[in-house]
DNA sequence: CAAAAAATGATTGGCGTATATCAATACGGC
DNA sequence: GCCGTATTGATATACGCCAATCATTTTTTG
């Protein structure tokens, strides 16, 4: 039993085959009471439109772009690799999506980066936002051409984007605090906490949600206030130098934000009696401390994840499609022993088997 | 610029539509060096199939089955709700799923399901599985027939299937262990584990693992020998109560199995100075029990990801594509801080913002 | 070199939908 | 009943590919 077509349907509703299509498409123009056949005659059949003749028939391509800050860090980095496999994998279904490097968290750049979008005549944006007032008139700007926008990893200001993909940092930090706390076993203890600096949303979230886990269920742990870190991994080195020979009774260290690799090497160098250690994104620098024993914890956003529902949410808004069924997003909890396989290692067919 | 079309491929190689489409879909009966061409211009076009062309061409449907075991297990009721959310979204794109149950389980009942499948013009089947050989016949009927065969939660008899989709249930174990030794704190322990038969495989992997790693990282906790529980809550409940009357020295609980309401109800009669619990599958009862902090976590293998994954994986088996980027599949820790939004409360719109 | 075999070319009719055009009909007000 | 507008019908083309047919050319073989 072939599945209907829209002239099946237009027979079924004794309607004719441009009216079928006036309604399904609303084109306008049609009389109510034709609407009611031909909706009726939709249900009836169980019609549903085959998206292959669709697509083909209206030439659907899919342009996309996503604004992703510059530079080296390792996090970015993945996100970056991961835009280009799933772009790579999806150019049969018609879909191109450029990486736009953006200046790191800065409003102007950004901003400016927008504005130029304008012009470029695409379909679908993910941004990694940042919340400003000066992002509101290109970003207006964006939709009054159509261009679907989401926000990606850090949040836009909500009325102008039509989804966010992302963790929710407080739940990252409160989930952190949760590990610390277990690992405490009812013992007293001192945490210390690195950030970023005070000014990243993401970061302040963190450690907003570690805190009120801490002083709420663990009221037996003190937390120290943060030392901040510009994400330095030399400043983190230091620092964490000094703690670990200065202050004997740190119990945990959490590092909200990234340059882990200097706070890994400056465990490195004791070792023994070392604090329980929590750090977030798993990436080169923090798997390896992880299967060696260096830090306890990486809390991770799955990138991964992120970037190939960014992709999704972007085609299904640009078909005006509803949404798959998709589960929330978590951070994730890394130990040693559930480490997914190293990425760079990966080949489709070797997570086929 | 469209993207070029097989008349392209065709001119640029300097041969006919007839000669490309040959060396395109394989058919045979073409000179090497015409395939070279043909392959050339491709490159150099970077030329790209239209899937929703090819799809609309060739009338595909994609017919699928599920066997999954019967009964009103949570977590397969879980996987059930998840596989028909899925297929019906995929209807547009001619996916239908059947769910087969399967008396749970048995290999009798599992090798008679699978001989009716081959009389019913599958194109793929996701199958719970069992490693034996009383399989080996149907299965290999199946694959005569030119059926996909994925194992899922479960593996078949690994040259019988194409994937498997699933955790390694050895690293869930260690990862429950790794747990629990982190919530000891360094301090001796004693671990009780309950398992619901011996005969299952998942279940034995997972204690393996566990036990593997207490006793290679942990050597001051004691791992006590397993109880049989058939996972059943009212046998849970008594050893439970038993244990937790009986012997005051036990630090943590490990359930491998189900039947976790058992377990939390008799938790739930003492609540003070309860020991450290871990438990599998995030179901309605666990979830509950997490929150309310009378255990302390959850190691899921997150079905919905698994069924999702299972349909694209059948998908491109059966269109003879390669995979899209797939992170691996890992069991995944759940604190009552990083718990997604019950799945039952789930629509897809509001997952959306 | 002729005959057989292999390879290639040329062409066609769908697949189901989108989109457009033009004619035909219904409906409303007066 | 007439006119103008609103609605409907009939029909055609294109999208890119698949699958098939038949004629023609090239290559191989004895």
């Amino acid at each position: 039993m072939p599945s209907p077509t829209l002239s099946d349907v237009a027979q079924a509703a004794g309607v004719s085959y441009a009216t079928v299509d006036r309604v399904i498409n609303n084109r306008g123009n049609v009389a109510a009471k034709s609407i009611a056949k031909v909706n009726e005659a939709v249900a009836a059949l169980g019609y549903v439109r085959n998206v292959a003749a669709a697509n083909l028939s209206r030439k659907r391509v899919y342009r996309l772009a996503f604004l992703i800050p510059k530079g080296s860090n390792a996090f970015f980095n993945r996100v970056r690799d991961q835009i280009a496999r799933v772009a790579s994998h999806q150019s049969a279904e018609r879909v191109t999506a450029e990486i736009i490097e953006v200046s790191a968290f800065a409003v102007a750049g950004l901003e400016a980066s927008l504005s130029d979008l304008v012009h470029q005549d695409l379909d679908g944006v993910a941004i990694v936002g940042l919340q400003s007032e000066r992002l509101e008139k290109p970003l207006a700007a964006l939709r009054e051409k159509g261009v679907a926008v989401i926000g990606l990893v850090s949040d836009l200001p909500p009325e102008f984007r039509s989804a966010y993909i992302g963790i929710d940092n407080i739940v990252a930090g409160r989930t952190a605090a949760r590990m610390v706390g277990v690992a405490h076993a009812g013992q007293t203890g001192m945490v210390q906490t690195f950030v970023g600096s005070t000014d990243a949303r993401d970061h302040a979230e963190r450690l907003q949600g570690f805190c009120e886990v801490i002083a709420k269920d663990y009221p037996q742990i003190t937390v120290r206030d943060p030392i901040m870190t510009k994400d330095d991994p030399a400043v983190l080195l230091s620092q964490t130098r000094g703690l670990l020979s200065g202050t004997p009774d740190t119990t945990a260290l959490y590092n909200v934000g990234a340059g882990n690799s200097g706070l890994v090497q400056a465990i490195g160098e004791i070792r023994a009696n070392r604090p329980f250690c929590v750090v977030h994104e798993l990436v080169a620098h923090s798997r390896q401390a992880l299967q060696e024993g260096l830090i306890d914890l990486v809390i991770d956003q799955r990138p991964d994840v992120e970037i190939s529902r960014a992709f999704t949410v972007l085609r299904a808004l640009i078909d005006d499609r509803d949404l798959p069924p998709l589960a929330d997003l978590m951070p994730t909890i890394y130990v040693r022993d559930n480490l997914p396989a190293d990425p760079l290692a990966n080949t489709t067919e070797a997570q086929a088997t």
